[in-house]
DNA sequence: TGAATATAGTTAGCCGGCTAATTAAAATTT
DNA sequence: AAATTTTAATTAGCCGGCTAACTATATTCA
C-alpha cells in the first residue's frame, strides 16, 4: 500500500538544472512549494484513505457537520455557500448522499424552486461514529512534530498567503 | 476576482467547541491539519490560475517536462508511471492535450499495443514560455517568506511525513 | 508449438471540481 | 398587473483522479 503515487513529479534534480537557462528558478522557492504540495497530497491521501473506509469523502463529511448543526435542513444553495464551492458540485455531492441515504432532500413549502437537505438517522449515526476517528487521526497526521513545531509551521503556513504583506504592494 | 472560495469549510470555532464532546479532539492539531489544507488550497488554485492563462494544467506541464526531456518520447504507461497516475488518467490527459496539438500519438513499431506520445513544435514552444512564469509564480507564492522562514516551513513539512519517527512505532 | 499469463491502452462509470445553458419560480420594476 | 430580472436547482460537458472490465498483442511456460 503506496502511501502515495508520485515517482517523478516535479522533479527537484531535473528543475535545478533549469535554474541556469532560467534566470528566475530559485531552488529555494521550487523547494518550498515542492513541499508543500507533496506533504499536503501525502496526508490528504491518507485522509481520503480513512473518509473511504467509512464510506465518505472530505466534503461528505463537511456537509453532515453543517447539517448536523441545521435544525431545519439547508438549501443545496446555502450548502454551496458554505462549502464554498458551486452549485452544480454540490448537486452532484448531495446526489451521491441521497443515494448512500446519508440525506434527504424535501421539497421547500415557501419556496417551490428550492429543496431542504435533511440528515438522514444513518447519516447522523455515521457523523457521531466518524467524529472520533477523525480526530485521532489529525492527531496522528501531526504526530511527528511537537506542539512547538505543530505552531512554528501553522504561522508560518498562515504567513505565506496572509494578505497583509501583500502580492504586490506589501502595505504592512 | 476571490482567491479561494473557502467560506465555512472545517470551521475551527465549531470543531472547537467539540471538543468537550471529543477527548481525542486536540486544537493544535486541527489547526495545523487545517492551515495546511487552506494554504496548499490557496496556493494550488492561484497556481491553477497561472496554469489556465496558458491552457495549461499543472498535469499537463508535468508531462510538457518530460516529454521535453525523452528524445524519443515516451509510452502512454511511461508517462503514467512518472506522473505517478492511473493510466486511463494519462490517457484522457494525453487526449486532451492531443487536440489542443501540444503532444502527439505515434504508433509504437516494436509493439503494436504501444504508442509513442511526442512533443509537438507547439508544445515545445509552450513549455519554453512558460517555464519562466512558472518560475516568477514560484517565487511569488513565497515571497511572505523570508529564506530562513522558508527554509524552517520546508524541513516542518518533511518531517510531518517522513517515515523516520514512523507511524506506528517511532523507529529512531 | 500452443496455452496460459502478462502488458498496453481504451472505455465505462464513479467522485469531485468547474462553466455555460436551461427551467421554473420568486422578486422587482415599471 | 405585466414585464423584467433574479434566484434555485439541474443538466451537459469539460478537467483530472480512481477502479473494473475489455481488446489486442507480447511474453512465458509447459
Amino acid at each position: 500500500m503506496p502511501d502515495f503515487n508520485f515517482r517523478d513529479r516535479p522533479d527537484i534534480a531535473r528543475l535545478q538544472k533549469m535554474q541556469e537557462l532560467y534566470p528566475d528558478a530559485n531552488v529555494t522557492s521550487i523547494q518550498t512549494i515542492l513541499s508543500l504540495q507533496y506533504t499536503y497530497r501525502v496526508i490528504q491521501s491518507r485522509y481520503d484513505q480513512v473518509f473511504n473506509q467509512y464510506g465518505l469523502s472530505e466534503s461528505r463529511f463537511i456537509l453532515l457537520i453543517f447539517l448536523y448543526h441545521a435544525d431545519n435542513g439547508l438549501s443545496l444553495s446555502d450548502l454551496a455557500f458554505k462549502l464554498g464551492v458551486a452549485k452544480p458540485t454540490t448537486s452532484k455531492l448531495i446526489r451521491g448522499m441521497t443515494t448512500a441515504k446519508l440525506v434527504e432532500k424535501v421539497a421547500d413549502a415557501q419556496d417551490k424552486r428550492g429543496v431542504k437537505i435533511h440528515l438522514t438517522a444513518v447519516g447522523q449515526k455515521l457523523l457521531e461514529d466518524f467524529l472520533p476517528v477523525n480526530f485521532q487521526t489529525m492527531n496522528r497526521f501531526v504526530s511527528n512534530l511537537s506542539a512547538t513545531e505543530q505552531q512554528q509551521l501553522k504561522q508560518l503556513l498562515n504567513k505565506m498567503v496572509s494578505p497583509e504583506q501583500g502580492q504586490k504592494d506589501g502595505g504592512n
